[in-house]
DNA sequence: TAATATATGTTATGTTATAACATTGTAATG
DNA sequence: CATTACAATGTTATAACATAACATATATTA
């Protein structure tokens, strides 16, 4: 199971992606939305609002506030760069080529460790449920909870 | 789309189910653990947690607290009898034959008006994501927000 | 009855998230 | 340049969601 933390390397272009596609996009990213999107992304586990909050006031040698952590959690998510994990009240980067909304997630309830997934053929049946109720989506939560391989076995 | 209210009947015959399977089971149905079920399958939308602790308290004529609703619903999702929708904080019934916990839904943002389902194609497909993962899954939420056919129309 | 387990009552607090308004920075417009 | 408009952030306060901890009551069962 591919359940492993990311390397310096997969971090680094992740940032650079999301540098890129902002500037590109003329998104306006700005030093609090870099840091949160980097303390996200560097951290290797699912992480809460209130943690990020506690680690930019330490970078920032400052205390922050909630609104200034949820507002940048809010562009972030917005723009397909950080996905909400309803189940657990937490937030992960996305590492998918190009940021978007539409990713499944296992997660490990013992060890937090996650995986983020991308699957069409699941992605279509869904399209088919919404079609055959009429439905327009507009946001998919897709949450598998349970147990890793390592913390299955135990 | 057959988002409509459920039936008097229709009701009816869930809380009897709720009963008889309790009676089978040896689980203890109490008074409050009926009336949160009660009031939950009766509310035509997603009801939230602090809007069942102020129905008890009228019901009941005196004020309840925070616990007593949490550990009601707490024991009827453990038991298949009610879902927790993760992306809006609210709860529903299972109107299922058989109290289950593997339904997805479709929830309107405009109407709050939602729809319970249950696809075994879908449910295949995220075994086998598990599987390929070598996950061992225990709880899956899975919930597609966006307009029903009424609301996406106006 | 006494012991045990299950359920509920009660107080307090922890956790997650947003409203409302002030301030600052920045870019366009006259 | 000054003015205006807009986007972003700071700040205070509070709303909304959920649980810990311990006391009390009620039901089983030894
Ligand atoms: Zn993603
Ligand atoms: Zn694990
Ligand atoms: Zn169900
Ligand atoms: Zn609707």
């Amino acid at each position: 199971m591919s359940m492993k933390s990311k390397s310096t390397s997969e971090l680094k272009a992740s940032i650079h992606r999301v540098e890129e596609i902002c500037k590109s996009n003329k998104l306006g990213l700005t030093e609090i939305r870099k840091q949160v999107f980097e303390i996200i992304v560097k951290n290797n586990i699912p992480i809460k609002a209130y943690e990020i909050l506690d680690k930019i006031s330490n970078i920032n040698n400052k205390p922050s506030h909630p609104p200034t952590v949820y507002r940048a959690i809010d562009f972030l998510i917005e723009n397909g760069f950080v996905h909400k994990l309803n189940s657990i009240n937490s937030f992960v980067g996305c590492f998918h080529p190009n940021a978007h909304k539409e990713c499944y997630f296992l997660i490990c309830k013992k060890c937090n460790i996650y995986q983020e997934c991308c699957d069409d053929s699941l992605k279509d049946r869904i399209s088919k449920t919404a079609i055959h109720n009429n439905f327009v989506i507009s946001n998919t939560t897709l949450e598998i909870e349970g147990h890793c391989l390592d913390c299955s076995q135990k």
